[in-house]
DNA sequence: ACAGAACGCTACGAGACCGTATCGGCGGTA
DNA sequence: TACCGCCGATACGGTCTCGTAGCGTTCTGT
């Protein structure tokens, strides 16, 4: 990652995906408008149709501009690396920005297939995370060998995603501990857990 | 309920909420439009307007009036009573227009008071179904007292909600009596489940 | 049958937004 | 310094949508 001073150009073009991705989290990809990004980023709306064709292709790139990968720990402990990586998942997705815009986002998901793949490859990303973590924990025999993955995430992930976007509640600390605890009740070997 | 036979207004009336239902499922609330739904119900523009003070009214009352109650069972067993239970609400919230409709419908919820209101009541009325299953099996003592009802709950229906609303697949009877048995596992007397 | 209420149709003004054209100005480079 | 490329500002045409007005037509109760 060498730091090259940014060109004018760039500077603008970044200005500009900074204000759709503001505004997307704020007030949505519907309500989300050029002339207002142009005010918002104080480039001038002919330079925002110079870098991108559409406001479709400009709201795709602004969102996937603020996907960051978070950290999964490699602990040795299924518990801890689950929480780990609930946590951490949890903090990339759900504070800020990003949080704010994933109901829109999945909204209008349903009916642009571009942000459609976006918001896919985004959870599958997500899921990937604790699928790698399980899948250590099968190989360490932490879990039996035919324990259904795609269950057990769907079992960890769903309650932390419903509780964030259909209640609207803080996802804790506390909540990613007691939901993996729970779960992991089920398939464990009797657990040093408390 | 006696049955009388519905007036022209009635009539005209009904046809704009469906119509507004219907329109709310596909294109979510955003797109929803006054002069589609007039060409859709066969209702003049004008006589919406005659019947609703605005388009976010409308889609309130047209959301509201789609919402029903299912019917959840008491058979004295924990494991079959949640089962009921969330087969029931799933297939009263997830299936047709509702199910189309929820992920417009929550976002849309983020900006207009009204209908966050409405969805806000809906999502606890649907825990509530829940909360009566549990409290009664603590009352017949097949969970501990001290047992966290409002998280229970929440690991009951995250995964369900998830898998409808994020991964976008169907939830079967199988997915549901599967995160019941998980769930009940970490607090339930000894079950005679398998 | 008749009067009043309710509806349908067409047209309209106002405002928001998209995307483009035009032109003047600033900025990096030879 | 002179030039070319990129940017900013303004304005515009076109479209969509809301909500209303005017007027003729249809229904409903008496």
């Amino acid at each position: 990652m060498v730091e090259t001073t940014p060109t004018r150009s760039e500077r603008a073009r970044q200005a500009v995906l900074d204000a759709t991705a503001d505004l997307v989290a704020e007030v949505g990809v519907e309500r989300t408008t050029i002339d207002e990004i142009a005010n918002r980023s104080g480039v001038a709306k002919t330079t925002i149709y110079r870098h991108f064709a559409s406001k479709e292709v400009l709201v795709v790139e602004a969102v996937h501009a603020c996907t960051y990968i978070p950290v999964v720990a490699d602990t040795g402990s299924l518990r801890n690396d689950l929480i780990s990586c609930f946590s951490g998942t949890t903090k990339a997705s759900y504070d800020g920005r990003l949080g704010n815009m994933m109901l829109s986002l999945m909204d209008a998901a349903q009916r642009d297939p571009e942000l459609g793949r976006l918001v896919r490859a985004q959870t599958d990303q997500r899921r990937r995370f604790a699928i790698n973590v399980i899948e250590r924990a099968v190989v360490r025999g932490d879990l039996p060998a035919d324990v259904d993955v795609d269950l057990l995430v769907t079992l960890l992930a769903g309650p932390l995603v419903y509780t964030k976007l259909v209640r609207r509640q803080r996802v804790t600390d506390e909540l990613v501990a007691a939901v993996v605890d729970t779960v992991l009740a089920r398939y464990a070997v009797p657990a040093t857990t408390d």
